[in-house]
RNA sequence: GGACCGGUAGCUCAGCUGGAUAGAGCAGCUGCCUUCUAAGCAGCAGGUCAUUGGUUCGAAUCCAAUCCGGUUCACCA
């Protein structure tokens, strides 16, 4: 149990016993005490004082003797200052949680739930390559899943491609028009690029053809769906549908070079999936959930055959779930896939990491689901995460300020390679070490960058400072795990089973305290689905370090016994980062 | 127009189930490498927590209104 949770039970028994009165441990606010005052916790007696009818300094000297006099192994001493009761945490408590939480190897992580959760993330369209935006789509994705594992759920990540659809078919079109037999292979170009090219080419035809249609006299909407390059895309779509030969040969083809290219990016970038689902497959599913919901009287038809549902009572508005025409629309085959998806894992939850411009479709979709009583709706989450923006504002493709995926990543490797040159501490590397190095740093800062800010939130990518390795960054907290490391291989690992007499130092506490809350970070990372939480807790326990390590000498401590010590306190420290970063998805490096 | 989200230091962000004098990083300014990696450390400076009112022992945090910004409400995907 972490020293929070027996601080509000101790307190709660403590009170219950004095007062005769029924407080329970969660009613007991606990802070961390400020830096100015004595102690490492503070329980704020405000909440008491009224019930109890007594001042908050006479409750606090009565409570601080009580849980003192309890607990002499788990607090040294209290003070009470305006209502606060701060509490030291006896070193008695620390040393043998130092030594627990080393022998662990897997420190921080719970115990199994025997949960099966899953998460849906990334899910690319396959007529243009991954960009920025994907990149915090796929890291928090990745990230959750691996948190959600860290808390003992067995998870099962899956991935839906957008790999049908009038988009696909313009790629096509352009290609038939355009390429002359040209290929990635032919041309040397990445998969994804290659097909995203044509993706453009089709938007520049098709904007050069309404123009002309326009100067020849013709309205724009008309000539928006006149121009021939339009059209041919649209029959190509009912051929697609209809399943003609030469069309589906293409799309398969197409198809082919994108995954070829989405793969080398995944594999780069760490994304992995256990189950991948592909739109081609899954969009007439949904259907006899229609009919099923239309018995049910869930749904309603309307006098053209369309198929409504009124949501207005929740506070939304009537909702298409099937055309006059007796074709599905998107949600209806979401809520297919929801099924089949609880058919085949039977998960408790069901995450899908999805931006935040479909709040209310997730919202609809999950309404829907419950009024149908399928068996997975409350397990639907909506982890909604906000557009990434560059310092000039939105990313716009029509205007070209999309920052695409492996470029960015290129970059940052880059930037890696040249600063460790720069600082020239690894020159006996070997190229293959020095790849890995810059790979694990240049991905490192990046993933970081993207992670640290709540999900839930847009934020601003700029450049300049997304490249910067110093202060909040994920290379600030490699190079606090490196030099870690680096004293372990020269003074060798800690041992483990010495006995402490000496009085713990402020900083050696600072680090204690931190270490100590790892557990609760990641739980509270995993229930609130945010890895950013543990981002900003890496680089605090980080700091922490950096300050003890300027401050006191490890290899050379005052006694064999500090010494000792702090080789825990080091050695845990690194474990917890590592531990950290890992779940995040970033590396840390033995030297950098 | 309805619904939802956001507005905290020059910039990027924490803090939001109410608790002590609102915190980091970057940028700016001072110091610190013959001792375990200076991608580091210590310090200075920087705030009307959008505005107004309310709730109470106490509000950046809760409520209401207002202002500003964003998303969404397709027989699109």
């Amino acid at each position: 149990m972490s020293v929070v949770a027996r601080i509000k039970e101790v307190t709660a028994e403590a009170i219950n016993r004095l007062y005769s009165v029924d407080i329970q441990p969660n009613d007991v606010l606990v802070n961390a005490t400020k830096p100015e005052f004595e102690g490492e916790y503070t329980v704020v007696l405000f909440a008491f004082v009224k019930q109890l009818k007594k001042s908050p300094d006479a409750l606090g000297q009565e409570l601080g003797e009580a849980i003192l006099a309890s607990n002499p192994g788990l607090f040294s001493s209290f003070n009470i200052i305006k209502g606060f009761l701060n509490l030291t945490i006896s070193d008695s408590y620390w040393i043998p949680f130092l030594q627990d939480a080393y022998s662990k190897n897997n420190f921080g992580y719970g115990a199994l739930t025997g949960q099966k959760v899953m998460v849906e993330y990334s899910s690319p369209n396959t007529n243009k390559p991954l960009h920025l935006g994907h990149l915090r789509n796929n890291f928090l994705g990745w990230s959750i899943a691996e948190i959600l594992k860290a808390t003992g759920n067995e998870v099962v990540k899956t991935c839906i491609v957008n790999d049908r659809g009038i988009h696909i078919c313009k790629s096509m079109i352009a290609w038939q028009l355009f390429s002359e037999g040209a290929t990635p292979k032919s041309t040397g170009t990445k998969g994804d690029h290659f097909v995203g090219d044509y993706y453009v080419k089709f938007n520049d035809a098709y904007k050069r053809e309404v123009d002309e249609l326009v100067a020849g006299g013709m309205d724009k909407e008309t000539a928006e769906k006149e121009a021939p390059i339009m059209k041919a895309t649209q029959q190509m779509l009912l051929d697609w549908e209809a399943g003609k030969p030469e069309v589906m040969e293409l799309w398969r083809t197409m198809n082919g070079w994108v995954y070829k290219g989405f793969e080398e990016t995944y594999q780069k970038i760490g994304s992995d999936f256990d189950k991948t689902y592909y739109e081609s497959n899954t969009y007439l599913l949904g259907k006899d959930l229609v009919e099923n919901g239309l018995a049910k009287g869930v749904f309603y038809q309307k006098e053209d055959g369309s198929v409504w549902i009124d949501l207005t009572a929740d506070g939304l508005d009537e909702k298409l779930v099937r055309r006059k025409d007796g074709t599905s629309v998107y949600i209806t085959q979401d809520i297919g896939l929801a099924e089949q998806k609880q058919k085949e894992f039977n998960a408790s939850q069901s995450i899908y990491v999805v931006g935040d411009e479909q709040n209310y479709h997730f919202k609809v979709l999950k309404l829907i689901c419950q009024k149908l009583q399928l068996p997975s709706a409350d397990g639907i989450y909506h982890l909604s995460y906000g557009m990434v923006e560059l310092p000039t504002g939105k990313m716009k493709s029509r205007e070209g300020t999309v920052v695409d995926a492996d470029d960015l990543v290129q970059e940052m490797i880059n930037i890696a390679k040249q600063k460790t040159e720069e600082l020239g501490k690894v020159k006996d590397f070997t190229e293959s070490e020095l790849a890995e190095l810059y790979e694990t740093i240049g991905l490192g800062a990046l993933k970081f960058f993207l992670l640290r800010v709540d999900p839930k939130k847009k934020m601003v990518f700029n450049p300049e400072e997304s490249i910067d390795f110093h202060g909040f960054t994920g290379p600030f907290i490699q190079y606090t795990h490196a030099r870690i490391k680096s004293i372990l291989r020269k003074t060798g690992e800690p041992g483990n089973n010495v006995s402490f007499h000496m009085p713990l130092l402020p900083l050696e506490k600072e680090l204690l305290v931190l270490l100590e809350t790892f557990p609760a970070v990641i739980a509270d990372a995993a229930s609130e689905h945010d890895p950013s939480k543990l981002a900003i807790y890496v680089f605090n326990l980080a700091k922490a370090f950096n300050s003890f390590y300027t401050e006191h000498s490890i290899a050379h401590a005052e006694t064999p016994e500090k010494k000792e010590l702090r080789l825990l306190l080091a050695g845990l420290t690194a474990r917890v980062i590592k531990s950290g970063m890992q779940v995040l998805g970033i590396r840390v490096p033995e030297r950098m």
